[in-house]
DNA sequence: CGGTAAATAT
DNA sequence: CATATTTACC
C-alpha cells in the first residue's frame, strides 16, 4: 500500500501542535480544566484571563495561534463577546460554556464564532477543531487573517495541489482560493453539475454555516462535480481555412444508464465554433478510448478501429493513434523489458523519470481512483455501476483528497501545526479512499520505496499494463463481462464483432 | 494505414 | 522544465 506505518502514526497525531489561545475571563479554575483538556489533545495552549491582553496577543501575532477558544461566563459575557468580535477575523474562534442556553449559543454564532461548544469538553469535541483553522485559512483568505494561518493554507494548498487542483481544469486552479468561481459551464445546456459548492462567497454567512453544521467537516461529501469549463478557444480569426465545423466532440453516451456524468470531458459547446484542433482527453473520452482498446485487445488495438469503436465525432485517427502510442505503447515498452541489456537501462531510467516527474501534469489530472480502473472496466455498461472515473471527481466542497499521498516535495509547511496535514478522518470515509484501491503487489522483498514507486505508477497510469504481476483483465474476460451485461456486441456500423480476435479488413 | 519522432502547445 | 497533443514523415 501506499501507506507506511509511519504515515499512519502521523495521521493519528495530526492535530497535535495546534496552537490554541484560551481565554477565560472568569475564575481560573475552569480555565485550568479546559486547558488541561486541550493539552491532553496535544494542543499547545496559552491561557489568558484578560480579554484585552488576549486580543493584543492575537493582533500582534506574538504567538502564532491557530485558533481561539473563549469561555463564556454566564455572568460576564461581554468581555468574551468583545474578544470574539475583535478576534473572529483573525482567528477562528470557538466559544465554550456551561451555559447551554440557545440564546447564548446563537449569540456567539451570530457574533462570529465558528462554533459553540457546550461544556464539559470532550476529546470528541476538541478533536476536530482544526477544521475551523483550515476553513478559515482558506475561506477567509485575504484580509486580517492571522499570519499564523498562512502557513496552514500553504500546506493545505500544496497538498491539495496534488490532486485537487488539476481536477478543476487547469485554468481555474483556484479551488484553493476563496473564490472558487465555478462560473464555468457556459456550454451546453448540460448543466449536469448538480452542485457546485459555493461555500465561498458571502463570508458573512460563512461563520454561521459552520456554527450550525457544528463543524466544518472537510471530510468527505461524496464526489461532487467537477467544475469544468470548456475553453473557449481563442478561435481568433478562424474565418477562413479551417473548416472546423465538424469537430465537435459529441459525447454520445452509449451507456444509457444513469451514469452520473461528472465533469464532462469533451463537450460540445453549444453553438460554439468547433474547436478546430486539440482534443481534450478527458475522462469521458479516455474512457471510451480505453474501452475500445480493451475490446479490441491490445494486440489489435489499432487507431482506426479504436476510432470506430469510440464513435466520437470529430476525433481523428491521428488523435487516437497518438494517444495510443504515447499513452500506451510507449510505456508498455519501458515497463515490459525486452532485451536484457537494455533492460537495466530502461528500468532505471524509468524510475528516475518517475521520481522527477512527481505529481503533475497529466498524471495528476487523472489520478485514478482505483488501481486499474479502466482496464478492469467491469462496469462499462453496467446499469448500476460506473466505477472508473478516471480523473477522479474530487472537487468542490468536501472533496476528500487522497491526502495520504505524500507529495513529492514538502507540502507541509513546517510552520503549520502538526505533522502531516492529513485529516484524522475517522468516519466511514477514510477507509474507502485508502483501501481497496489496489491489490498489494507481490513485492515481498522489494524495498518499500520501490514498491511505492511502482504502485504510484500503476495508479497514475491506468493505461499501462500492470507491473509486478498485476494483470489487466484479458480481452476475453472483458467481453464476457460485457455480454453478461447484455452487451454482446457493439451495435451499428461495422463492428459488431464481439470477438476481438477477428480483425477485420477494411 | 500504422508508427514514430520532431514540433508545439501547455 | 516536463508533459500532452499535434504534425510531419517514413
Amino acid at each position: 500500500m501506499v501507506f507506511t506505518s509511519n504515515d499512519i502514526s502521523k495521521w493519528e497525531n495530526f492535530p497535535k501542535g495546534l496552537r490554541v489561545l484560551l481565554l477565560d475571563c472568569g475564575d481560573g479554575i475552569s480555565a485550568a480544566e479546559t486547558r488541561s483538556k486541550l493539552e491532553s489533545m496535544d494542543y499547545i495552549v496559552t491561557t489568558f484571563t484578560d480579554g484585552t491582553e488576549a486580543l493584543s496577543a492575537v493582533i500582534k501575532s506574538l504567538e502564532s495561534f491557530h485558533i481561539a477558544i473563549v469561555e463564556v461566563n454566564t455572568n460576564d459575557e461581554n468581555e468574551s463577546f468583545k474578544f470574539l468580535e475583535a478576534a473572529k477575523d483573525h482567528l477562528p474562534t470557538i466559544m465554550i460554556s456551561n451555559d447551554h442556553c440557545i440564546t447564548t449559543t446563537m449569540k456567539c454564532i451570530a457574533l462570529g464564532a465558528v462554533e459553540f461548544l457546550q461544556k464539559p469538553l470532550s476529546p470528541e469535541k476538541l478533536k476536530n477543531i482544526w477544521q475551523h483553522v483550515v476553513h478559515k485559512a482558506f475561506n477567509d483568505g485575504g484580509t486580517d487573517v492571522s499570519e499564523s494561518l498562512k502557513p496552514v493554507k500553504e500546506s493545505v494548498v500544496s497538498m491539495l495541489h496534488l490532486d485537487t487542483d488539476m481536477t478543476i481544469d487547469e485554468k481555474d486552479s483556484a479551488p484553493l482560493t476563496p473564490q472558487l468561481k465555478q462560473v464555468s459551464r457556459l456550454l451546453d445546456g448540460g448543466d449536469r453539475q448538480e452542485n457546485i459548492n459555493s461555500s465561498t462567497e458571502k463570508e458573512n454567512m460563512e461563520d454561521q454555516d459552520i456554527g450550525e453544521s457544528k463543524s466544518v467537516d472537510t471530510t468527505n461529501h461524496d464526489d461532487n462535480v467537477i467544475v469544468k469549463e470548456e475553453k473557449l478557444d481563442g478561435e481568433t480569426g478562424d474565418t477562413k481555412s479551417e473548416k472546423t465545423d465538424s469537430v465537435k466532440f459529441q459525447k454520445k453516451e452509449d451507456e444509457t444508464t444513469k451514469h452520473n456524468n461528472k465533469s464532462t470531458g469533451i463537450k460540445n459547446l453549444s453553438g460554439n465554433k468547433p474547436s478546430r484542433k486539440k482534443v481534450d482527453w478527458t475522462q469521458e473520452l479516455h474512457k471510451k478510448f480505453v474501452q475500445a482498446v480493451d475490446q479490441l485487445g491490445v494486440d489489435q488495438a489499432i487507431p482506426s478501429r479504436i476510432l470506430e469503436l469510440m464513435k466520437v465525432d470529430g476525433l481523428t485517427r491521428h488523435n487516437v493513434a497518438s494517444h495510443l502510442q504515447q499513452k500506451f505503447r510507449m510505456h508498455r515498452r519501458n515497463i515490459l523489458p525486452k532485451e536484457d541489456h537494455n533492460h537495466r537501462y530502461i528500468q532505471s531510467r524509468e524510475n528516475h523519470r518517475q521520481i522527477q516527474r512527481q505529481y503533475n501534469g497529466f498524471q495528476q489530472q487523472h489520478r485514478p481512483v482505483m488501481a486499474y480502473p479502466v482496464w478492469g472496466l467491469p462496469g462499462v455498461h453496467p446499469p448500476g455501476a460506473v466505477p472508473p472515473l478516471w480523473p477522479p471527481p474530487l472537487q468542490s466542497s468536501g472533496q476528500l483528497p487522497p491526502w495520504h499521498w505524500r507529495p513529492p516535495y514538502p507540502t507541509v509547511n513546517v510552520n503549520a501545526w502538526g505533522c502531516p496535514v492529513v485529516p484524522p478522518v475517522t468516519g466511514p470515509f477514510s477507509s474507502p479512499t485508502v483501501t481497496g484501491t489496489f491489490s498489494t503487489p507481490p513485492a515481498t522483498q522489494l524495498d518499500e520505496e520501490m514498491v511505492d514507486q511502482v504502485v504510484k505508477e500503476a495508479i497514475s497510469k491506468p493505461w499501462l499494463p500492470l507491473p509486478l504481476g498485476l494483470k489487466p483483465p484479458s480481452a476475453e474476460s472483458v467481453l464476457a463481462e460485457l455480454s453478461r451485461q447484455g452487451i454482446s456486441a457493439v451495435p451499428s456500423s461495422s463492428s459488431s464483432c464481439p470477438i476481438n480476435g477477428s480483425r477485420r479488413l477494411r
